[in-house]
Formats: C-alpha cells, sequence, structure tokens
DNA sequence: TATAATAAAAAAATCGATTTTATGGCAATG
DNA sequence: CATTGCCATAAAATCGATTTTTTTATTATA
C-alpha cells in the first residue's frame, strides 16, 4: 500500500530529552521515553506499513537505544493502542479497518461533544486567550504546507486547547487517544484540498462559537468537523 | 489508612498460564503478562496502600521474576492508568481522590448507557442466553460471601456480558478501563449490606429489561446502579 | 541554626549475553 | 500428494551484571 516498508525508515531524529511540547513523561528523558515518543511519532504519521510485523533488531538499530528501553517502549504502545502485541510472538502495526476508523469516529464525535460543553461551562478569559492563540499559530502554520509536522503540531494543539477546560482528565485521555487512533487514519489517506479548506475554515468558526458560548450551535460543528475529517480518513482503507 | 502496606504482600498466588478466564494476553503467558496480571489484580483489590510507591526490589521477589519482564509489566500498568510512573523515580500506585472518582463514575455512567442501547439493538438470542447464564453464575455467587474474588470475577462478567453485543471494540475498551478503576476505589470502601442488597437486585432487574429491550427503562435502571455503587465507592477516599 | 556542598547508599535504568520459543525447510511416512 | 516429525535458524523473552541517577546522610560554612 502507500506505506513505507520497514527498512526503509528514514529515522525520525529523536525529540531532545528537554523538548518543549513534550510528550506525557519524556521531558526528564529516559531512553524508554524517547523511544516511545519516537516511535509513537512514527506510528502516527504512517512510517510503518499497516499490518506490517516489527523487527525489534531493526529498531534497536534504527532508534539507537538497547533491548530493554526499546522493549519498555514497545509494552507501552501496546496498552495503549498503537501496537498489538502477541504473546511469543512479538508486536505488530495493527491493520486500518474501516470499521475501525467509523467506530473510532463515532466515538470522537461522542466524546468530544461531551467535552466541548463542559469546556465552554467552565472556561474562563485565560482559556479563552488561549485558544485565539492557538488558532493564530494554526492559521501561520497553514501558511507554510511544506512544514507538515508543525501544521500537525498546532492542529493537535488547538483541538486540545479547545476542549482543555472541560475538567474531566479521563474524559480528555479518551479524547486524546481516539486522536492519535484517527491522525493514524487521517495521515495515511490522500489529501483533499477542498476538504481541507472548509476544515481550516471550520476551525476559524469554532473559535467564534466558544467566544460567545453558542454550545448547540458549536456542538453541531464540531460534529459536522469530526464527520468531514472522518470521510477524508476512510481514504486510508483499502476494502473491508 | 484502611490498605495494606508493602511488606505486608501475602503475595497473590499467580494465575496459572493457561487459566480459563485469562485477562488480556495471558494465555500464552510469557512472565511479563503473568506479572502484568498479577499486579493489576492486587492493585485493583487494593492489596497496595493508595499514594505506595512501588519498591521494584520487593516486587521481584513477590512475584518471582526477572526485571525486564517485571518492568514491562509496569510500563504495561501505567500507559493503562493503573499506575503513576516518573521518569526517573519508578512507579506509584495513584492516590485516592474523590473528584477522579467522581469523573470516572460520570465517564462509566455515559459510556455504559450508550453501550447498553447499542447492545440492545444488536445482542441477539445467543446473547441473551449468556446473559442469562453470567446472571445465574452471579447469584451462585452471592451465596458464598467467604469467595470475595469469584464474585468479583462473575460480576465483572455480568458487566462485560451485558454489554458485549454493542458493536463497539473502543467503547468497550474504555469502559472497561473505567470498571478497572472504579472497582478499586469500591474495593478499598467499606461495605454497606443495605445497598448491596439493592445493587444485587438490580442485576436482575436489567437481565429482565434486556430480554424486553426496554431501552429507556434499562438504561434509568444502569445509571441509578452506577450510582449507588458510586456513592458506596465514595467511602474509599478520605477528604478532598 | 540554617544553608550549602559533598560523599555514601539506594534505586532506577540500561546493557550484553543467555535461554526459551517460534518459524521455515526438508526428509520420512502414510 | 498431503501430512507429520525433525532439525536448523531466527526471533522473542529473560536473566545477571553494569551504569546512571536520585536519595539520604554527613560535614563544612556562614
Amino acid at each position: 500500500m502507500g506505506a513505507i516498508s520497514q527498512s526503509d525508515i528514514m529515522s525520525t531524529v529523536m525529540s531532545t530529552p528537554d523538548a518543549s511540547g513534550a510528550d506525557s513523561v519524556s521531558s526528564g528523558a529516559t531512553a524508554a521515553s524517547r523511544v516511545f515518543d519516537a516511535l509513537k511519532q512514527d506510528l502516527i504519521c504512517g512510517r510503518f506499513a499497516a499490518g506490517e510485523k516489527l523487527a525489534i533488531g531493526s529498531l534497536k538499530t534504527h532508534y539507537r537505544v538497547g533491548l530493554s528501553p526499546l522493549r519498555e517502549a514497545l509494552n507501552r504502545l501496546a496498552a495503549y493502542g498503537l501496537l498489538e502485541q502477541v504473546n511469543q510472538r512479538g508486536f505488530r502495526v495493527p491493520a486500518l479497518r474501516l470499521d475501525e476508523l467509523d467506530d473510532i469516529a463515532d466515538l470522537r464525535s461522542q466524546l468530544e461533544c461531551k467535552a466541548l460543553t463542559q469546556a465552554f461551562q467552565y472556561g474562563d478569559a485565560e482559556w479563552e486567550s488561549q485558544l485565539l492563540a492557538a488558532h493564530h499559530r494554526l492559521r501561520r502554520a497553514d501558511e507554510r504546507p511544506e512544514h507538515v509536522e508543525e501544521w500537525e503540531q498546532a492542529h493537535l494543539r488547538f483541538h486540545r486547547t479547545l476542549l482543555a477546560p472541560c475538567g474531566s482528565p479521563w474524559l480528555l485521555r479518551f479524547i486524546e487517544q481516539l486522536h492519535d487512533q484517527f491522525d493514524r487514519y487521517r495521515r495515511l489517506a490522500p489529501p483533499d484540498p477542498g476538504v481541507r479548506e472548509v476544515l481550516d475554515r471550520q476551525h476559524g468558526e469554532l473559535v467564534q462559537l466558544a467566544m460567545a458560548r453558542r454550545i448547540s450551535q458549536a456542538r453541531a460543528l464540531l460534529d459536522e468537523h469530526i464527520g468531514l475529517s472522518h470521510g477524508v480518513a476512510r481514504g486510508a482503507c483499502s476494502a473491508p
């Protein structure tokens, strides 16, 4: 398929120990956390072929770590749902299945709408500022189509900021997880410039609706936003 | 607190490799999977004190495994949310916080009600049989108050069976995760025989409503069921 | 006495080697 | 010709020892 096979991994330069927007634990930077972050990125942006079995030996070479931290990272990723683990036969990149994507998108809509409602309730002036800022960064990133990674990061942060004050850590946790899953599909799908334009516009509209606390309109829009993106992401799947 | 400190772990006899109701991966039985299951159990049933730091050295002794599989299990548990991991300072049992329990219970209600609706839609005759069977096992377990573990297992399986045919793997995954979190609170809280009796009765009523596909009544009941249990579980928390 | 610097101890993380288990090829058998 | 059993190879999992980092204890200094 469109994906790149194992031997071709052009090896992501691993994030520096003290990277700013560091994922979860990676600040203190153990080898395990660094590989976790790097591998997670590479999985989401489709640097491995769907369904591919991971050769631990090559991973060791590519990510420049020993077996123990590498295996710890793989175990975390499997528990997180970005890898499949079968007991005496290692780790495998999950296949891209249409029914699974539909499941993910449906839940995402549901959970994000709930979070949005609560965010509108608890969000204060500080939140509004941060949302404006996040949106501005996103628009700036829009102008540099050559730096995909930066746009992706800005996009992720925008959606995070939008829901951040919802007051429910577990809800945010699940949303993040679903978002990661969703993005793996989306980023492997062929882009659609027309839809992309609409999606970009919706970000701005979401900001406006958030400022005005127009909850029901905002929910409808967020739902449509995810639905549109869902349509694009479907392009990543083959048949079933 | 009510919890038992590390040195007192009376050591769960680890589940045999080919245990029937085996958790996730444990069937093939690697050392890592076995410790994972055993540790998970011990965490949920409150064999560690909340907030306690885990001494990897003692764990190695208690669970009779080497460092590598033990660390892999700990990494999985942290990714799952049953442990907190800080980069150069090991693993810690999460504290029991009232606001977190409320968060968990609220989400649980929401997600389980959604799953229930879908289960009513997709569940077939086979499901009805399994639900009756699961309920029967639960009632039998009710009669043996001395075997707590068996009741707990039957109870978990009942709730799993109830929602199983909902058709959404990710929804089930999150529900399972929340259930595990919830149970850690519930099992550490002082029991309330009065409430317990009501909860037991509700299981039967849920079965009846499921057979008749009375969705709105069933949703209300499930919501109340979780709410009641939530009230009991709150007893596990101290102040905030 | 409080603070800071330092050394010793403990714990976490990592490495390299070993053991165990799966996999693929090939011959023997029905 | 398909199936089974065996061996060689490769991969996964585990162990034991080493390295790195944190924590604790101790002393020196203001």
